[in-house]
DNA sequence: TGATTTTAGTTGACCAGTCAACTAAAAAGT
DNA sequence: ACTTTTTAGTTGACTGGTCAACTAAAATCA
């Protein structure tokens, strides 16, 4: 018994482990549980949350607008995601000053800590998928990336 | 204005689009939100029925559990799948013989009928990913991803 | 054999992602 | 100026994925 289970499935077809849909489907989620588990050791945010907190940090004070459009996040979602935020006191929400339809929205205090409470742990995890990698894989990979990507548009 | 707003993101820190993290769920989703649409044009199927039926092509008449364990799908999701699909006349649920716990599921008339109508066009794009990639691409990418797999998993 | 552990499957609860409808304000077009 | 279109944000509905509890049957093993 091979330790792969999907090993094993080739009879004459190709095989679904080759299948590149497929090992995208599986390689994102066991990075997603294993991000998960990062995060709810070191302060509990959920991945949504923790990426509102990076693109804070990256950006400043800034609108859900802004956010949804760099991380192409659902509106809604985000929407939810920053009430939540807001209940738990992470996040500030202040109305704009230049566009009444808009919020401005800030880190707090509390949503600091936590920021940078999860962050080693978060950097350091980027920083070994990175390094399992070399600087070939590493090109190729992000070339691979933008290819697939643009085909998954059309 | 460039065309991807996130090109901007760069401010003396790591920008957003070089985290593979990031860069695989962006991928993933474009992927699956295509295979949505592609299966909606051919049968209507969803992206998990049409695996329940990949794997009946591939295995023959099977157990729910066999499933799980080949596509490392949640047992209670699969559940769920095989359950509608029944109730739509897709496949056909029996009690196993050799095993009083489990069930065996098949494929149906209808079933074949929709598998064989949506295969083409799902085939077609696995082989627009595969063929967008050199030879040089898809064995780097395939060994990126086997060691990023094992680096989520720990 | 009888007790313990593992496996098959179902179900309930919860969270994340997607989509569409809706209000209100701003921007663009005439 | 005023009509139309776009944008910001909220909400409801639906789907998918994950987790845990639970049953019943099988497999293990003492």
């Amino acid at each position: 018994m091979s330790a792969d289970p999907v090993e094993n499935l080739t009879i004459n077809k190709t095989p679904l482990r080759q299948m590149l849909t497929y090992r995208f489907t599986r390689l994102n989620a066991k990075m997603n549980a294993q991000a998960g588990r990062v995060l709810k050791e070191n302060g509990g945010l959920s991945q949504t949350q923790w990426r509102v907190l990076v693109l804070i940090d990256y950006l400043g004070p800034t609108s859900p607008a802004h956010i949804a459009r760099e991380i192409l996040m659902d509106k809604g979602q985000l929407s939810r995601t920053i009430k939540t935020m807001s209940e738990k006191g992470l996040i500030k929400v202040d109305a704009s000053e230049a566009d009444n339809r808009a919020v401005v929205i800030s880190r707090t205090e509390l949503g600091r800590r936590v920021f940078e409470r999860a962050q080693p742990a978060m950097r350091q995890r980027q920083a070994d998928f990175a390094n399992s990698l070399t600087q070939q894989e590493r090109e190729i990979l992000n070339r691979a990336i933008d290819k697939l990507e643009q085909l998954a548009e059309r």
